[in-house]
DNA sequence: GTTAACGTGTCG
DNA sequence: CGACACGTTAAC
């Protein structure tokens, strides 16, 4: 539906990285967007940021998601620079898909990263299918806009606005000019308004409608970014050709100039403020004319365009050449794109061992609600958006952005080659543009609202918590207009990116990457003689302005506590009356309803918002084969506290699991099955003394080791107690290690480490032998009297011997061993004990 | 719900 | 082409 759209291609607005000078000045309070504030005594009708305060290296909302995994930019999970690359999302400035590298699916793909704007890209696809920005040749990233236009927020390479006067000059110059508009306006006070709101929506109708430019623009686009945009009927670069297109071009260009203007701005600023500019990557804007696309260099000298120091030196200029070809070289071998092939591969292995799972994650007996369906967990809206996206995923193994539902990015840019028709592009802007109308935004307002209604009472599950320093990040804005230098910026970013970890204690556990991501990561690629035109591709010299670590999402992503207002008892009608129904019959009905359905109804009203939120449905979570899980899946897991939760099969990331699991205190039951270790290794570190299942089937490279790990308590708590009492999950009573390359090593920490297990699941085991059996059931364990089901169908190396052993058993109720092939034929069967009486091994029964 | 401000349309 | 206006989005 129309939820996916919410993904790539619809273009996603960036916002302040929060980081730079610029974002952490306070506002001048004088030039005339300043002036227009409200807190400036202004009309409050433009509603821009002070021209001082232009952010420099706009990132993309924390609410981006992968096009093709969903999943958020993880770089700041890995160490190196290729990794954090390739993990980290990037925009396409031509198609507005934002993507792992490592996500793309092809392959010798070149990608043309744009260095002055964080996570900006001409994705491989684009470049490779001749598309270019239309100001290709400077490369100064500018995206293009659904219409053709260029975002604001790209740099550009036109000659600096001298023209312009310094902020506070021009603030008068504007200020005059707006002067006399505002006063017309201002004093019809309607008058203005009205009749630009008619006009205006109409227009806008009609504009979206419009064919897209780009179209034009990209077939005639004499391609590579390096070539001059001249050529193309296009928007040039900045220089407005005077093409047919021009008006378009026009705009841009002079949005650009804003822009640049905006910058000289800054850079003055910020040359007044620091003497020396370390990040001076740049090359004076005088210089670098986008005019000049000769080949990388003049790509080049567009960089340095952004937003640094407005003088610069030959030596900096060498530096950046220098910084420019170590990239290059660095990405060349990197091969950035990861590798498409192998990735695809381990998807479609991943579905199908889900085909043949065993210790379905199904069986949800936690039966105490009635039958729902359950798949989807859908949470507050947003959840429901990435069910939605995961489920449109899922039963397409291979995540192309074709297969998905978009329609712009797919026809535009999915991995298929030869797509061409930005038609869908432009109509999806449009779409994007009023997003309200779309399913996932309107899923993610769903949600807003409902965390709205949540909050007030004070944010508490936010990450945060844990460490000590992340206070605050809430008062940024305050700081920032009270004009308190907000230094605490910066710390209070990192802080938040390390609440996580740290609240598990495991920041240093560098959480490794699983699923999928596993896949890329792990693609060896290094032949430099990928990218062919080496010098314009995978340019990346360091960002004028060092884009700022996005932080993991979920760590930004609050979950608010539910409402301290109690919920209310009835549901209000238009009428003013209420609902016949009370609450509770509500309730009853709900109890019926699939989760799934339960957010349909939670967009109904608040009210059925609320109610739909009771923790009684939501006591079981199976988040399972979801292809990837969201910070806002996270969120909606911990406030509906789940009894019983099922990652199996999903991507979810150690830090992921980590952050969750350290939330869920409540938590009795537990499937990771399927999920790779470096993910579930993330229960080494966590507490969760409640739980009672615990499902480890076909965890990825999961061996005896691992599972030490995981069941022998933590260090401290042995020297503590001298001698290990129970393991950290001394309290699970049922494990499922079918499908693990364990051995019979395995069955000593067991005794050890689960004293109170009924019942074992080591089915499809294949290594282990009678001597597990041996162990299990010998009189020093105590599981000899705490089993009751012990399955090891499909162990074959597991003889008859066993079946004595079994008899040791005085609690046991059933022993599955079929397909034990070492037992006769009649043995191999799930032996049962109806009654302790009669419990006798049924080897024929 | 509120605030900031991005992105784009419109006007002069 | 610049300035202004404002719907919409992101964050809180």
């Amino acid at each position: 539906m129309s939820g996916s759209k919410a993904l790539g291609g619809a273009r996603r607005r960036r916002t302040r990285c929060r980081r730079c000078q610029a974002c952490m000045r306070t506002e001048c309070g004088e030039c005339h967007f300043c002036k227009d504030m409200k807190k400036f005594g202004g009309p409050g009708r433009m509603k821009q940021s002070c021209l001082l305060r232009q952010c420099t290296a706009p990132v993309l909302p924390h609410t981006a998601v992968c096009f093709s995994c969903g999943e958020a930019g993880k770089e700041d999970t890995v160490d190196t620079e290729e990794e954090k690359f390739s993990l980290s999302l990037m925009e396409c400035t031509i198609c507005n898909e934002i993507i792992h590298p490592s996500c793309l699916k092809m392959g010798k793909a070149e990608g043309i990263i744009n260095d002055e704007i964080p996570n900006c890209w001409e994705c491989p696809k684009c470049h490779k299918e001749g598309k270019t920005s239309k100001d290709g040749g400077d490369g100064s990233g500018k995206r293009r806009m659904d219409n053709g236009e260029v975002g604001r927020w790209k740099l550009t390479d036109d000659p600096p606005p001298t023209k312009k006067k310094p902020p506070s000059s021009l603030e008068d110059g504007g200020r005059q000019d707006g002067h006399k508009r505002k006063k017309e306006k201002e004093l019809p006070q309607d008058s203005g308004p009205k009749k630009k709101m008619k006009g205006a929506h109409e227009k806008r109708l009609k504009k979206k409608q419009k064919p897209n430019v780009s179209e034009t623009a990209e077939s005639n686009g004499p391609n590579s970014s390096t070539g001059g945009g001249q050529g193309s009927g296009g928007g040039s670069n900045s220089t407005q050709s005077p093409t047919s297109t021009a008006s378009q071009d026009q705009r841009s260009h002079h949005r650009e100039k804003l822009e640049r203007f905006k910058r000289m701005c800054q850079l003055l600023e910020r040359v007044r403020e620091s003497s020396s500019s370390s990040s001076s990557s740049s090359e004076s804007d005088s210089e670098s004319d986008s005019d000049s696309p000769s080949g990388s260099e003049g790509r080049r000298g567009s960089e340095p365009s952004s937003p640094v120091p407005v003088t610069y030196s030959n030596s900096a200029r060498e530096r950046n050449r220098e910084r420019d070809r170590e990239r290059d070289r660095r990405l060349a071998e990197l091969g950035f794109s990861a590798s498409e092939d192998s990735e695809g591969s381990v998807k479609e292995e991943e579905e199908e061992a889900v085909e043949e799972q065993v210790v379905g994650d199904k069986p949800r007996r936690r039966g105490e609600g009635p039958p729902r369906g359950r798949k989807g967990l859908t949470t507050d809206g947003n959840d429901e958006e990435s069910g939605e996206r995961s489920r449109k995923s899922t039963p397409l193994p291979p995540p192309s952005p074709l297969s998905s539902t978009q329609p712009p990015p797919s026809s535009g840019h999915g991995p298929s080659p030869g797509s061409e028709g930005f038609s869908g592009k432009r109509s999806n802007g449009s779409e994007t543009r009023n997003g309200r109308t779309r399913a996932g935004v309107r899923d993610r307002e769903t949600q807003e609202k409902e965390n709205a209604n949540n909050s007030s009472g004070g944010s508490v599950a936010n990450h945060r918590h844990g460490t000590g320093k992340g206070n605050k990040g809430n008062k940024i804005r305050s700081n920032k207009q009270t004009g308190s230098q907000p230094t605490s910026r910066n710390s209070s970013n990192s802080s938040a990116s390390t609440a996580t970890t740290t609240s598990n204690g495991g920041g240093g556990a560098g959480s490794n990457f699983s699923g999928g991501m596993s896949a890329l990561a792990a693609s060896p690629r290094s032949q430099p003689s990928r990218m062919a035109p080496r010098s314009q591709m995978m340019k990346r010299s360091p960002p004028a302005v060092p884009s700022p670590p996005r932080p993991v999402q979920m760590e930004r992503h609050l979950v608010r506590p539910p409402p301290a207002c109690p919920e209310p008892h009835c549901l209000p009608l238009d009428s003013g009356s209420s609902h016949v129904m009370p609450r509770d019959v509500w309730l009853r009905v709900f109890q019926h309803l699939s989760q799934r359905e339960l957010c349909v109804c939670m967009r109904v009203c608040r009210t059925w918002s609320r109610w739909c939120c009771d923790k009684r449905l939501w006591t079981q979570i199976d988040l399972s084969r979801q292809r990837s899980i969201t910070p806002p899946m996270l969120s909606g897991i911990i406030r509906r506290q789940p009894v019983s939760l099922n990652l199996g099969y999903t991507n979810i990331s150690k830090k992921q699991l980590m952050w969750l699991i350290n939330r869920l205190q409540g938590l009795l039951e537990l499937n990771v099955s399927g999920c790779p270790w470096s993910s579930v290794s993330a229960l080494c570190q966590a507490a969760c003394p409640c739980l009672r299942l615990l499902d480890l089937s076909r965890v990825e490279d999961m061996k005896d080791s691992h599972l030490r790990e995981l069941l022998a308590p933590p260090a401290d708590t042995r020297t503590a107690n001298g001698e290990s009492r129970g393991g950290r999950f001394q309290n699970v009573t049922e494990l499922r290690l079918a499908g693990l390359d364990l051995t019979d090593v395995m069955s000593r920490l067991l005794v050890r480490y689960l004293p109170h297990l009924t019942k074992l699941d080591l089915s499809q085991c294949g290594n282990i032998t009678d001597q597990t059996i041996h162990t299990l059931t010998s009189p020093m364990s105590p599981l000899k009297d705490s089993l009751t089901h012990l399955n090891l169908a499909g162990c074959v190396k597991v003889t008859e011997q066993c079946l004595p052993l079994l008899r040791r058993c005085a609690s046991l109720q059933s022993a599955d061993l079929r397909s034990c092939t070492l037992l006769t034929p009649d043995a191999c069967q799930l032996l049962s004990f109806p009654c302790p009486d009669d419990r006798v091994l049924l080897k024929n029964s």
